[in-house]
DNA sequence: ACAATAGTGTCTCTTAGACAATATCGA
DNA sequence: TCGATATTGTCTAAGAGACACTATTGT
């Protein structure tokens, strides 16, 4: 039973001109060198404290990224998946602001729009499509998206990631309702985008207490699904 | 890394005197012998398709469970869980109901309401609570619960059923409209409860088409949430 | 002033829950 | 007939979406 190959695999997504990419990488060795793929990797007992610790870990290592939000996602598992022999991958989702993606720094981190895909090694289109159906479920009723926004934002820009996400029209009222109910945000005292030739927008962040890990707790932006 | 000890648990739930319970056995090996714990075990590599059909096998050679409801529910690891070492476990959860449970057949399985467990080993605990959680959170919006009661059943029953899993009353006019809308129930003509001094109440089964893997298309039965 | 988008007030429609009336059994 | 619970009809309240009006900017 010790044969079993065990890794993590991160499923990175950002928005990118108004739509969902993934982060790849072109992998280094066999088995599929010089393939797109997940940014992924082995599980090292002797440093991980878990595996959410190893996803941390491998997408610091590989892209840069410090502390992203992230969730695990699921477990892959089989003989067939990788064909170097029975192995066990637990996947795990990120959400992060693009501008966070330093590419100066990282040339080789590829960030392909979600609906391009082609050509995954192992199941990785799998975890992709699973991630996707995740994020996109999850959205429908929770804050998440709020972590693919920078800093500060205005709420038409933040409607425009929940309707990039979810594929369709969300009407204005009903979201800035919800948003207002969810209690998350704060104004940016005096603050608006500007330079737009029409009314400049209120800039917003995320309330302090929900910086960081905002994922466990949420719930309740539409109740439509 | 193949140091990594990998196994599979499973939480396998079910209503006993109107209450959810979950199956324990005795542990034969150390660690913990002799202590109950979730049934599981190392994954086979040899005979084993995947996670899920490691599950399968564990619930089967441990409960003799045949094809119960099974869903994948997360993943534990860490050098800490289990004294052996660095150890994963892929956790699954089941329903079933407990007329399924042949107890005469494998008298060490234990059922223990799940407000009064104590002691686990492992980080056996955490599992049982992630898998509540996770049902208590899907019943809420889906049909799961059905899995848990036998071949036919009355509306007030399945009512019952969400109610101990929610752990609070629900509208029955709403509840029914919620039922009825999700389309999956049919009526077993001219079958009633009967014996009782009242009128008696109408016998539903589960449609022919949702009678296997419900699980992964419900939603749906109540956005309270 | 005009075009364009931000932000808000209000109406309607859908849906969940409360209440209550009717139905059917055993005693 | 009475007590008990099943089943169904209807009213009310809460919430989501449609619509439209006001606000603020650059040109």
């Amino acid at each position: 039973m010790s044969e079993i190959i065990c890794t993590v695999d991160v499923v990175l997504l950002t928005l990118l001109d108004n739509r969902l990419h993934v982060a790849l990488l072109k992998r280094d060795h066999a088995p599929f060198a010089g393939v797109l793929a997940l940014p992924g990797g082995y599980i090292h007992a002797e440093q991980d404290a878990d595996t959410r610790d190893a996803a941390m870990r491998t997408l610091r290592e590989k892209t840069g990224i410090a502390s992203p939000y992230l969730e695990q996602l699921a477990t892959f598992a089989g003989p067939g998946r990788d064909p170097r022999g029975w192995s066990i991958s637990v996947a795990y989702y990120a959400l992060v602001p693009s501008a966070l993606i330093d590419r100066a720094a990282h040339p080789e981190v590829a960030l392909i729009a979600v609906d391009e895909l082609k050509g995954l090694p192992f199941d990785h289109r799998q975890i992709v499509d699973a991630a996707l159906q995740r994020v996109r479920n999850k959205s429908s009723y929770s804050s998440l998206p709020v972590h693919l926004c920078g800093d500060t934002f205005t709420l038409p820009q933040l409607q425009g990631i929940y309707e990039t996400i979810l594929g369709e029209a969300i009407n204005k009222v009903s979201f800035r309702r919800k948003i207002d109910e969810l209690d998350i945000l704060e104004a940016v005292a005096g603050q608006m985008e500007t330079g737009k030739a029409h009314r400049p927008a209120q800039l917003y962040r995320l309330k302090k207490h929900f910086r960081q890990h905002l994922a466990l707790t949420d719930r309740g932006l539409n109740s439509t699904a």
